[in-house]
DNA sequence: ATGGCTTTTAAAAAAAGA
């Protein structure tokens, strides 16, 4: 079993790279985030032919998230019942046993900033949520795009991300404050290569220099934990043409 | 020190992302 999670930055730009993605990659859920499709716009054809089931949320030019699924796709529930919210940036639903969380973070976009707050409201209400969701379901994933590094080994720059927007305490104790859960960053369970990161700016060369963040996460609940026999980064589709500023995630569990 | 790119909206320039 295969789950994986992508920021796409558009989807009407990336779809092409998702059916390739998903040709070499046949995961069994792939999350993805960043669609800015309103949900008539989108690609729903393209996607059951290239084998999925799918459910999704969008809104015009921002935010919107999509599941993927080889398998059913049961009791879905758009957003946190728990948080109003215009922006599209949560799909909660049951897939072969496992419920299965989209997020795509707010950014935040610098510390102070009205959207600052708005990410740590949402975060706080999201953790609410989720410790009621854990409740119900023993597993439990949350995969998504959390604009948080969780800590200095996941920063290519420590010091110059020091207190500033996806590396402060307070977005980094929010993220532990999901931890506290019971879920777990999946990267975290193996040995992993220094300097492994899931974004890289679209200027200065950032990827090819690997200025990069990992602000992409799989959390899974300890049964889920248990089964998870690897977690990586695919970098390879950040090397295509025209790609997204994100790299998939992709945790695999065993039986 | 700053911005350096990409996408969207919408018709030039600006917001937003991270």
């Amino acid at each position: 079993m295969k789950l994986a999670t992508w920021n796409v930055n558009s989807l009407n730009v990336r779809l092409p790279h998702v059916l390739k993605w998903l040709q070499e990659n046949p995961v069994d859920v792939l999350c993805i985030q960043e669609t800015k499709l309103t949900d008539d716009k989108f690609p729903l054809a393209a996607i059951q032919e290239a084998g999925y089931h799918v459910v999704f949320s969008g809104q015009k030019t921002y935010n919107g998230v999509a599941i993927l699924s080889k398998h059913a796709i049961e009791d879905v529930v758009v957003n946190n019942p728990h948080y109003e919210d215009v922006q599209q940036r949560i799909l909660a639903a049951t897939i072969a046993g496992m419920r299965i969380v989209c997020a795509y973070v707010p950014n935040g976009q610098a510390v102070g900033t009205d959207k600052y707050e708005y990410k740590l409201g949402w975060l706080k209400s999201f953790r609410d949520w989720l410790e009621a969701e854990a409740a119900i379901h023993p597993n439990l994933a949350v995969l998504g795009d959390y604009n948080i590094a969780p800590d200095d080994r996941d920063v290519h720059d420590p010091a110059a991300w020091a207190d500033q927007v996806l590396c402060s305490v307070p977005e980094r104790t929010a993220l532990q404050a999901l931890f506290s859960l019971g879920l777990c960053d999946s990267f975290r369970l193996f040995e992993q290569a220094d300097k492994t990161f899931s974004w890289w700016d679209y200027r200065m060369l950032g990827f090819q220099k690997n200025k990069g963040l990992r602000i992409d996460h799989i959390l899974l609940s300890a049964p889920l934990a248990k089964r998870c026999v690897s977690c990586v980064v695919d970098r390879a589709p950040r090397k295509w043409e025209q790609p997204s500023d994100h790299a998939p995630v992709v945790a695999t569990l065993g039986d």
